[in-house]
Order: structure tokens, then sequence, then C-alpha cells
DNA sequence: GAAAAATGAGTCATCCCTGACCCAAAAAAG
DNA sequence: CTTTTTTGGGTCAGGGATGACTCATTTTTC
């Protein structure tokens, strides 16, 4: 039953999962030496961990859904005005942009997780945020609420990876989705 | 001098191109082998055209920049109201999803025509109709013009996307992505 | 119809990544 | 301090894709 994490084994494999999570956002080819490298630990330690490539990348998935899911429950969507709490799920997705970037990074991957346990989580809450936006007239109902939610992972993908890339810091990117979603790219004369 | 499109030569490159663009966009790590099978020729042919897989690709970015920039020349976003001139833009950019799933669906890609001529052709002028636009209080003068651009492809990307998926037909996908650019995903009620 | 060009299948060497080891050194646990 | 665990470098075989090449066949061109 000591399987789980060991402190010692628990850490180096977060470890590797956090790395592998960065570098794969970032370069889908990565290899397993790049990943090791991110990881600071040798190669043969994460072959260690995960058997094969595949396993990693499954772990990885399923790692940075938990970790998206921690965001979105910290976000506590289900309460409050729509508006207010996509603001909060927002702030909450971009401060784990590392995540989002791996997640949203490769079509394969987005794909891979269509009837997963892990998606339930945070992907039922969000849906759950979009119908009650549309029900109450805060959200556009006259488009599928499958739309919306594509339109909120395209463009905090998009902010975090200007985020992940030093070209805008955390919370202006966070405020442009915000301001994107709220109003799209229309002046504000109206 | 006879190098450009001797007929045949140029029908099998573009050809060669094309699959290459659409096979590329789903799968980025898509084989020569692949390739060549959607381009309907033999993998010797496309080696004969291309010695090395890196020329192959240079060329897709190269030719992929290109039809995108027939497209948006097309558009003529230079005239009339940056708002019809952005709608004209929008369904011209989807109409060509495939090259536009190559060029935004691999950050690579994206990042290596940082200063390319055949990127100015064509992103010059977006770049132009959103500074116009903000100028005339069209757009969001409140955001930096590379983060309304960003959001332009990161849409038109997610709409085609859709629709090579076949989610959804390409006028609907045009008609989100224009809808979502001018009014967010706020609700009608203002 | 004959000459020239282009094609596609096939072969072969090479490179790179992966997966499976092994073992000495370092770190943690007792 | 001793035992146990973990680590990281190193080696090696296997697999897959690439690149270079040949040659018979098909298609264009003249």
């Amino acid at each position: 039953m000591e399987e789980l994490e060991t402190g010692v084994r628990g850490r180096t494999k977060q470890a590797i999962l956090a790395a592998a999570a960065a570098t794969l956002g970032k370069d889908r080819a990565a290899t397993l030496a790049d990943i090791a490298a991110a990881a600071e630990v040798g190669r043969s330690t994460v072959q260690r961990y995960f058997a094969e490539r595949e396993d990693l990348i499954n772990a990885v998935t399923l790692d940075s859904l938990r970790v998206l899911g921690l965001a979105t429950e910290e976000a506590d969507i289900g309460r409050g005005a729509p508006g207010e709490a996509m603001r909060r799920l927002v702030t909450a997705a971009v401060g784990v942009a590392e995540r989002v970037l791996y997640l949203y990074g490769d079509p394969e991957v987005v794909a891979s997780f269509g009837g997963t346990d892990a998606e339930d989580e945070g992907s039922i809450a969000v849906r759950g945020l979009i119908t009650r936006g549309q029900a109450d007239g805060t959200f556009d109902a006259e488009v599928d609420a499958s739309w919306i939610e594509t339109v909120l992972w395209s463009l905090v993908y998009s902010a975090s990876d200007s985020v992940s890339r030093g070209h805008m810091p955390r919370h202006t990117a966070t405020a442009m989705v915000i301001r994107t979603l709220e109003q799209g790219i229309s002046g504000g004369s109206r």
C-alpha cells in the first residue's frame, strides 16, 4: 500500500511530471533526455518511474488535468454571479499556465481525454458555469456552450503562451483574457 | 530559368505542399510516407522535390503563408469600415482552414517566421487593419494590437479545427468567430 | 511514334530515440 | 555507523524514419 508518495519518490515523481508538462508544452517532440534534463534527473530515473514513454504521457495528462482541476476547484465557480466566477476561473487557469500549455497545445492530448474520469471533475463544473451564465443572460445563449468553452480555453492558452514566453506578466495576460471574453475586441464606445 | 512551375512539376509540387500542410496540421509528427500517401505520390517523389525534411517544412510554411496572404489580399481589408473588413478577413481565413491549422497549430512554426518576408505581405496588412480600427474606435484601443491579433488567429484556428473535424459547417464557424470577436461571450442583453 | 522527363517501388546505410540492462556512488533510513 | 533505497552514468540491441541511390514503367513533350 506504500506505492503512493513515499516522500522521496513522490517528490521525484512530481518533479518529473511538472518538468514533462512544461517541456512537452513547449515542444511536443521533446525527447526523454530533454525531459530528464528539465527535471534535473537522469534519463534512467525517468524510465524507472515510467517504463514506457506512453506511460509518462498518460501520467502527465492525468496529472495536468488534476492540477487544472485543483485550480478550478479553488476558483469555486459554482458560487456567485457567472461573470465573477468566470473571472476567477480565468485567473486560476492562467495561474497554472504550464499545464494549460501542455493540455491544449496538442490536439491529440485534448482528444484523448474524451471520456476520462479526471476530465469530469473540472470540465463538468466549467460546462455548468457556462450554461448557468447562458441561462441568466450573462453569457451569449445563441451559440453552443461548447463554442464558449472552446473560446475560453483558446484564449487562456494564448495568454499562457504569452506569459511563458515572457511577453507579458501573468496579471496582464489574465486581464486581457477577461476583457476579451467580456467585450470581444470591440472598442469601448458603447 | 525554368525552375519555376513547368506545368507537371508545378502541379506535383503544389499537391505535395497542400497535402503536407493538411497532414502536418492534423499531426505534426506525420512521417514523409504519410505525407506522400496524402498527396498520392510516392515517397521517392517527395524526396525528389525536397531533399531534406526540413526543406519540405520550410516550403510548406512559406507556401501556407502565401496562400493565407492571398486570402487576406482577396478580403481587401484596407477598404471599408474596420468591422466589415475584419468580417471579410475571418471569412477568408476560415476558407483556407487547412493552412491555418498548419501555421498556428505548432508554436515552433509560428515562432520561426518572426522576420520572414512572406509574413510581411499579410501580417502587415492585418496589423494595419487592427490599428486602423483602434484609431476610429471600432476595436478596443486599450489593449495591445498584438493581443488583438493573437485573439483573431486563436479564434480562427479553433474554428478551423472545428470545421476540419466536421463539428460544424464552415459558415457557422465563421459566424461564431465574428460574433465572438464583436461581443465576446457576453449575453445580448446590452 | 520516338525522345525526354517524371514517377514509384524497392534497397541499403545511417542516425536518433527508446527500452532494458548493470553497477558504483550518493542519499535516506534504521 | 550500517543497511537499504535511490540515483545517474554507461552500454547495448531494436525499431523507425530519413536520405541516397537504382531501375523499370509511365507520362509528357516534340
